[in-house]
RNA sequence: GGGGGCGUAGCCCAAUCGGUAGAGGCAAGGCGCUUAAACCGCCUCCAGUGAGGGUUCGAAUCCCUCCGCCCCUACCA
């Protein structure tokens, strides 16, 4: 491109100024209105790719936009830097995932400083800075002292191939591996994990308060799946001592009850096995010992028949609805790690039962009556009880409640609430983490790691291979310890923590990084928190959101924060992906598009202009074909306002005539139209409005007429001032040119419109018979009903297709439109 | 299977409360500038809103059915 400046020598020159000059830190006893932007820290990958771009640039247009409104913007950048890639990179080549690391930092840094995104860098943080780290460990003790953090046996995903522990993320879709392909196994190991389930009601009913969107607020309702429903216990038969207590949210359909299941790994299982069943039920058990979760809860089409993932037990249960004994099976469709780990089977009102009772020869029954018509199958809907004792002819909410009471007198039933969202396991077996801060003593058992001694650091020299167990535990040195209470040997917990748990708390950090001897001052944490808007990717929509939410209610509750940080994110912005060939760009994707080769050409501004111009910034984006011409021309763009601003061909009078009050119109418009915009996160009308501008602007002046010179510059200093957010570095250049001796144009204040000049003189009224358009009239904007209606029957148009008739009915919509009706 | 989103000109997109379908850009074509081209400037072209039905004086917008694409979720009793 030929550009009418030197791109690269006006951006760097801004890029270096607004770091040398620290523009854009705050201090935290700043004295005008606060705001908080941040844009999620990433993961270092390396440099920037066009994913990022826009990220970033939606953040960096916030904080320069709320800075000119007059606030003291928080804008602090990190990085998520432990992580998978770098311990995959080091096995790979035998480097140390913090080299590895610290030279992606370095790149993302220097791309997000030359894309012109501005922060205040002296609050950046890493989570593997051993201070973080130092932190990190003490939430978790904090949490463990508080009882929010406990072993227990659990899961993980194992991969035959890799020979090593995956991380959920690293689990595809369909059961397998992301990286070799195979089909993960489960493997039971001793995990650390957190409660969140202590706040899955406060996480579910403080959704509602949020301004975030509706999307991603009922993604987490879902996820954490509240549902409410009776427990009570079916008696076994011959057996006073057992009973199978199950948990169902349909009581009212308990005569439909004709058999009941247990979770494979349900503690019953072995009692309840008759000799001459235990073959067929040792066979299911053992099957869902080795198979995923992902395709036990797969339907049967894809994988084995329900017939061979479901056992009869030899046992029955006495139905407390009926007093009839139904048998009990064993079946892999009822996870052990929901409600009770056992249902009650009702196959005339669940698809599930329906079609395993199908299988197996069990009986259904109707207790709900379907509407008419309704086939075959099972019936999920209201409707009056039929088949059902006390119940019959009640519909399903009365029928639900007095099931209940009828359990609670009979079944030693309970009322009872339960969550689809699980305790948070934070064990990987993995070494890029930060270490869990525990000792395990033999005579004093579990040891957290006194505060003094933390952080407790992972060693330089451990080996990394696929042995499949913890990196830390092949390291003598560090798996050695004595215990912090009896002095006598010990060894460390050698996992680490998921690092979402870095993610849920560094929000915390960056109000303030700087007091030593604190994770974070909570005068500073009061100061800054909420965050006002929070920037990032829909695929962090569950977990990150949800695990944050979580770490700031504890911390709150433990005294650590202040009560303002409860719901850490007042308002979210989830940008739409960038997608090439059909997918998310990404570096595991390989599709990359970086943003160096158009740096020189045309340049940050020219690339932000075009992220925030070609779409809604919600909405997801094809990098195609066209693509490159785009970015031409929102950098032309900038070129034509960087000639205009230098009156190139511009012819300009004294004197104000109608046409430039006109102008002066627009302009004020446009200032109007460019904030209110801004405001509510549509960037590319915005953009769109500045070139109209432009656009007017442009014609008058290089008219035979030529422009009044106080209506060009009032323009083109709005105009600029408007731009400044989006193209910071061109916008700060032209504003230094022609105004040396005046501020920064990033901390003039935001214009304002002119209420006086955003009054129309006169607006096309718009006449329609029978909703056809037949007349268009300039009428005052402050006509009345009847005038409207009378100047409208006076149109010729109008009265030809009326026809001499009288208009049966007229709808005016003063002073936009009239419609006649004959 | 469940939940959500989207579909407007050749392409990306506007239309903010149900009220003139077009703001802006890209592409295409033409003219001017130029020895020529690029650049630059000016101008022109193009849809009736995925399909069908309903509500309404009036529907891109609200409701129903269907088609296509995308995302999330998945036996949660």
């Amino acid at each position: 491109m030929n550009r009418p400046f030197d791109v690269t020598a006006v951006e760097t020159k801004w890029q270096s100024r607004w770091l040398d000059e620290g523009t854009y830190q705050v201090d935290n006893d700043d004295p005008r209105e606060r705001y908080y932007a941040l844009c999620m820290y990433p993961y270092p990958s390396g440099a920037a790719h066009q994913g990022h771009i826009r990220n970033y640039t939606f953040g960096d247009v916030l904080v320069r936009y709320q800075t000119m409104r007059g606030r003291a913007v928080l804008s602090p950048f990190g990085f998520d830097s432990f992580g998978l890639p770098a311990e995959n990179a080091a096995i790979k080549d035998g480097s140390h995932p913090r080299v590895f690391t610290e030279a992606r930092i370095k790149e993302l840094k220097s791309s997000v400083i030359r894309m012109g995104a501005v922060y205040d860098w002296r609050r950046e943080v890493r989570s593997h800075d051993p201070e973080y780290i130092r932190w990190s460990q003490a939430i978790f003790l904090a949490f463990y002292e508080a009882g929010l953090a406990y072993r227990a046996d659990g899961a993980v995903n194992w991969c035959p191939g890799c020979l090593t522990v995956l991380a959920n993320e690293q689990v595809l879709a369909d059961g397998t591996c992301e990286r070799s392909g195979d089909t993960v196994e489960r493997r039971l190991l001793e995990q650390w994990y957190f409660k969140i389930t202590d706040y899955a009601d406060e996480l579910l009913s403080d959704l509602d308060g949020l301004g975030w969107p509706e999307r991603v607020k009922t993604m987490q309702r879902n996820w954490i799946g509240r549902s409410e429903g009776v427990e009570f216990d079916l008696p076994v038969q011959g057996r006073d001592d057992l009973a199978v207590r199950v948990f169902t949210t349909r009581p009212d359909t308990g005569f439909g009850v004709t058999y009941a299941v247990l979770a494979p790994e349900h503690p019953l299982v072995e009692a309840l096995t008759t000799e001459a069943q235990r073959a067929a039920v040792a066979e299911i058990v053992e099957r869902a010992a080795v198979t995923n979760e992902i395709d036990r809860t797969s339907s049967s089409e894809a994988g084995v028949g329900l017939d061979k993932r479901g056992a009869f037990t030899g046992s029955h249960v006495v139905n407390p609805f009926t007093g009839e004994a139904v048998p009990v099976y064993v079946a892999d469709y009822v996870l052990v790690n929901y409600g009770t780990g056992a249902i009650m089977a009702v196959p005339g009102e669940d698809q599930r039962d329906y079609d395993f009772a199908l299988v197996h020869g069990l009986p259904v029954v109707r207790t709900v009556a379907p509407p008419e018509g309704f086939g075959e199958g099972p019936y999920t809907g209201d409707g009056p009880h039929i088949n059902s004792g006390f119940l019959d002819g009640l519909d399903t909410a009365a029928a639900k409640d007095r099931a209940a009471a009828f359990l609670e007198r009979e079944a030693n039933g309970v009322r009872s609430v339960k969550y689809r969202l699980r305790d948070w396991l934070v064990s990987r077996q993995r070494f890029w983490g930060c270490p869990i801060p525990i000792i395990y003593c033999e005579r004093d058992g579990v040891v957290p790691v006194p505060e003094d001694q933390l952080p407790v650091l992972a060693p330089d020299d451990v080996v990394m291979d696929r042995s499949g167990q913890s990196p830390l535990a092949t390291h003598e040195g560090f798996l050695h310890t004595t215990c912090p209470i009896c002095g006598g040997p010990a060894r460390r917990e050698t996992d680490t923590m998921d690092t979402f748990t870095d993610s849920s708390w560094y929000f915390l950090r960056f109000a303030d990084p700087f007091t030593p001897g604190r994770a974070f001052d909570p005068a500073a944490v009061a100061q800054w928190m909420p965050v006002d808007f929070y920037i990032g990717g829909i695929e962090h929509a569950i977990l990150h959101l949800m695990y944050a939410r979580f770490y700031t209610k504890a911390l709150v509750d433990l005294g650590w924060a202040p009560g303002v940080a409860r719901e850490p994110f007042q308002r979210l912005f989830t940008q739409g992906m960038i997608r090439l060939g059909g997918t998310k760009m990404s570096k595991s994707k390989g599709n990359l598009v970086t943003p160096e080769p158009y740096f020189p050409t045309v340049g940050a501004d020219g690339l932000r202009l075009f992220h925030l111009f070609v779409g809604p910034p919600a909405d997801d984006f094809d990098w195609d074909a066209q693509t490159e011409e785009v970015i031409e021309g929102c950098a032309r763009f900038i070129d034509r306002v960087w000639r205009l601003w230098h009156h190139e061909d511009v012819k300009v009078h004294d004197g104000c005539d109608e046409v430039d009050v006109e102008l002066r119109r627009l302009t004020h418009r446009t200032i109007d139209k460019v904030t209110r915009d801004f405001d509510r996160w549509s960037y590319n009308t915005a953009v769109a409005a500045l070139m109209e501008l432009y656009n007017a602007l442009s014609r008058r002046a290089r008219s035979a007429e030529g422009i009044e010179r106080a209506t060009l510059d009032e323009a083109l200093d709005a105009m600029v001032l408007l731009l400044a957010p989006i193209a910071p570095h061109v916008t700060a250049e032209l504003w230094e040119e022609r105004y040396p001796e005046r501020a920064s144009v990033h901390v003039q204040p935001w214009p304002v419109a002119d209420p006086a000049l955003l009054v129309e003189e006169s607006v096309t009224m718009v006449v329609q018979v029978n909703g056809k358009v037949r007349a268009r009239l300039e009428v005052a904007p402050s006509i009345g009903e009847a005038e409207a209606v009378a100047a409208a029957l006076r149109a010729p148009a109008v009265a030809a297709a009326l026809g001499g008739h009288e208009p049966s009915r007229v709808v005016a919509r003063v002073p936009r439109l009239v419609n006649v009706i004959p």
